[in-house]
Order: structure tokens, then sequence, then C-alpha cells
RNA sequence: GUGGGUAUAGCUCAGUUUGGUCAGAGCGCCAGGUUGUGGCCCUGGAGGCCGUGGGUUCAAGUCCCAUUACCCACCCCA
């Protein structure tokens, strides 16, 4: 170990991992691209207000996960924890939804969240961040959901599911939230400490916890379907049918409800079995307010995120890393080849082809390991005899079978 | 922030119960042998003050306390 470690909750990803990383950053960029979506790169780092204003001063994730800290002016500035407030303040600050039409944005990065590290948790991580904004109508929601189906099936990710619920808006939530709260508070005794309080900051997530005696209160309350207004309803509606035409399945959840304040009608998570507690691979819905909230015009929206780092939890359990050798292993046999193959090496490299090679001259055997180990097509050997005779030996790993080439023709390779 | 577990070689881990040749194995790495020029097999080698700091004892990977880190779970989230 080193004097000095990486910091807790941040974590290096390896060569070995990163092949699985570049595979995931890939497909998440053909996805969106098919879906017209554009990447937007906004910092690292917002004023610690725009996280206070957009996520809700009393979520937990500004409460205390939060990375902030003062800069030498004085300003109060913080580490993003999601993307969605970043997006939205450069939409606005930059006037991208002028005109009234729809803007499809994406985003690709790490995220920061002081919490406790587990599995498939981490205080640095990555999320795919996909936003449309300006776009009221729920084939909006159905494109955005299918989108994160595509790209999870791409990735060999079949056996998820996708959960659905509606939230209401500004008009239906309060009075389904009331008549929540009047039917827990009668039997506030019969829940747990962390539901009595939930019951006083945000009492929709008590439908989700899991300890049994409040699932068992939980059952026999008041349902959200019911108490949707004639337009969320219709949303939601046709939403579900929109998904349908597309033969998407998914499993309704009453109990579906986000941490975060902005969230209003269509909510969705995606769920995986085999990540322990944090089953959540992606989570988003409708978020109409935040524009607003923001200062902004009153532009809808909807998205979600994807956590990578429980993707690639995923993908690792079932596929192989894959690792892409180069194409020429150069084993430099005696010290006299050094030169004339540090030479050819690098034409060919020059000329676009990946060669590896350990400049330490060795025995054949050692040099023929190697060449194995970097997974090399070819091997290409430069020793005595090949010197005297200015022919250097190529050899085929797969196929077995050898030629050779003037060693001062790169050109021939 | 709370609870449980773990910490011995580059990696995965034995050894801790019942203190005393316990500094170990496999893989990996290096050298050599065998092989049809590597992969299998054989021989040899390098590499660890047993997380850190105290304590008990004639004697501590082994027992006790503290501390740090990691893992898992709660909370919350992706």
């Amino acid at each position: 170990m080193p004097a000095v470690t990486a910091i807790r909750g941040f974590k290096d990803i390896l060569p070995a991992e990163a092949s699985l990383w570049r595979i995931v950053e890939e497909t998440a960029r053909d996805v969106v691209r098919r879906f017209d979506f554009v990447e937007l790169r906004p910092p690292i780092m917002e004023k610690t207000e725009l996280f206070q204003r957009s996520i809700g001063q009393s979520t937990d994730i500004v409460e205390k996960e939060m990375y902030t800290m003062e800069d030498r002016g004085g300003e109060k500035i913080t580490l993003r924890p999601e993307a969605t407030a970043g997006l939205v303040r450069a939409l606005l600050e930059h006037n991208l939804h002028e005109g009234g039409r729809a803007v499809k944005l994406f985003c690709l990065g790490q995220m920061f969240r002081y919490e406790r590290p587990q599995k498939g948790r981490q205080r640095q991580f990555h999320q795919l961040d996909v936003e449309v904004f300006n776009d009221p109508s729920p084939l909006a929601d159905a494109e955005t959901i299918f989108l994160l189906y595509v790209f999870l099936s791409e990735l060999g990710l079949p056996s998820l599911s996708i959960v659905l619920n509606s939230l209401g808006c500004r008009e239906c939530r309060p009075a389904y939230r009331q008549s929540l709260i009047d039917h827990l508070s009668s039997r506030k005794e019969r829940l747990c400490g962390d539901c009595q309080r939930r019951l006083e900051q945000n009492p929709l997530r008590t439908l989700d916890c899991k300890v049994p005696s409040c699932q068992a209160e939980a059952q026999d309350a008041p349902v959200l379907a019911s108490f949707l207004c004639p337009d969320c309803r219709a949303h939601f509606e046709a939403v579900k049918s929109a998904l349908a035409s597309l033969g998407l399945s998914y499993e309704l959840d009453e109990r579906l409800v986000r941490g975060l304040d902005y969230y209003t009608r269509t909510t969705f998570e995606v769920r995986s079995g085999d990540l322990g507690a944090q089953n959540a691979v992606a989570g988003g819905g409708r978020y109409d307010g935040l524009c607003r909230e923001l200062g902004g015009p009153d532009l809808p929206g909807i998205g979600f995120a994807v956590g990578l780092e429980r993707l690639i939890l995923l993908l690792s359990q079932t596929a192989p890393p894959v690792s892409d050798g180069p194409d020429y292993y150069v084993a430099i046999l005696c010290p006299e080849a050094q030169a004339p193959a540090f030479k050819l090496i690098h034409q060919l490299r020059k000329k676009g082809l990946a060669v590896a090679a350990d400049w330490t001259p060795g025995g054949l055997k050692s040099r023929l390991r190697r060449a194995d180990k970097s997974g090399a097509a070819k091997v290409v050997m430069i020793g005595p005899d090949e010197l005297a005779s200015g022919q250097v030996l190529i050899r085929d790993l797969v196929a077995k079978e050898q030629e050779t080439r003037p060693i001062d023709r790169p050109d021939l390779f």
C-alpha cells in the first residue's frame, strides 16, 4: 500500500475493467444518437443554490450528502450529485429552448454524493443522464423509457424489470398526500421510527419502507391512482398504451416514489435482483415544475439517470472481460536487435498498427510468453539470425503460420 | 450517522478456536528443463517487520484495548 491511498468511495477503474466501461459508454452514445439526443457537458461543479432549489432542501441528498465547499472568493459551490439540475441551468442560461421546440439532451459523467460506500454504491459514481425538455406529450415519456430499455437490452441485460407509476401533479398530489397523512397518523405508533419522521417530511416515502409492520400499514392505505386528476390520468394511460404499442412489458407499482422533490406524473425505475440491496439500476420521471422552480419559463421535462457502476457490476457477473490485443508483438531476442526493432516498431505504429514490445532483450521462450499474454495476433521475431539475413520472422499465433519480411520494409506489414 | 464482518506474498486465501519450528498454499512473476519456437508438465528462485499503535506474557498473525481502511446491511439513492 502506498503512503497515500485513494479517497474512500473513489475507485480506480483498472485497465481490465476499463474495456467494459468503454463498451457501456459506446453503446450509450450509439443509442441516444439513434433517438436524436445531443450531448451537453455541464461543469462538474455548480453553485450550491442550484441543487438546493432543484433537488429540494429537505431531501437527504441536499441535507447530508453533498460535497459542498467555499471557493477562495467565498462562493458556496458543490460537486454535482446528479446531472439534471446542471442541464436545466445550461438550457435556461443559453436559451436552448427558444422557438418552443423540444430539446433532447444527454450527459455522461461522474457524480458525487457523500454516502457510506457499499455494494453498487460509491461516493464518486457515473451516470448516463437523458432528458427531454419542453415536450409535454406522453409520447416523450414513452420514448424516453423505451430508449432506456433499448440501451439495457443492447448491453445484454434483458432480465431487468421496468417499474412504472404516476405521482400526479401539483393539482392532484396534495389531496392524496393529505389523505395518506390522515390514514397513517391514526396508526402512527405502529410505524417504525423512520416512517414516523417521514410522515412529517415526505409521507409518500413510507410507501416503500422495508419494515414489515410499515408495509402492512401501507397495504390498506389510499392509493395514488384513485386521486389522479383527469389530465394526469389521461397522460398516464397514454404513456402505457404507447409503451404497449412497442411491445414493452413493465410492472405497475403504486409504491414507486422518488427521493427527489421535483418529480411529477410519470416515474419509473429499473431494478435488478442481482445487486444486493442497491437494486435500482436506473430511475427517472417527469419534472414539469423544475424549470420554473429554477427561475425559468414553465417548461415541462422528462428524463432518467442510469447508474453505470451497477451496470458494470451486472455485466461483469455475466460477460467475461474483453481484451483486445495489439496487431503485433515484437520479440527482441538479442541486444543487437534493439535498435533496428525500435525503428521498425515506430514505423509500424506511425503507419497505424498497434504494436507491443519489451525493450529489454530476452530469451525466445520468455518473449513468446509475453506475446501470448499481450493478446497480440502476430509475433515479429528479431534475433541474430534475422539480423544476419535482414528478414524478420512473422508468426501468426492463431493460424500458426510463418512468413518473413525485410526488416527495412515496414510498408509490407 | 448506526450495526455486523474482514485485514497474512502482486492476487485468492489457509494458519487465530486450544499463545511456543506458522511465515504457508494455489495462481501470477523470474530463471532453467521438457516440448515441433510459447500455452501442458517438471525443477529452482524472488517476494510478507501477518493493517497501524498500545497492552497481557518468559513468549503474540494467534489473547485484550484502541485506531484506520475495506466489505456488507440500515438510512437514502442510480
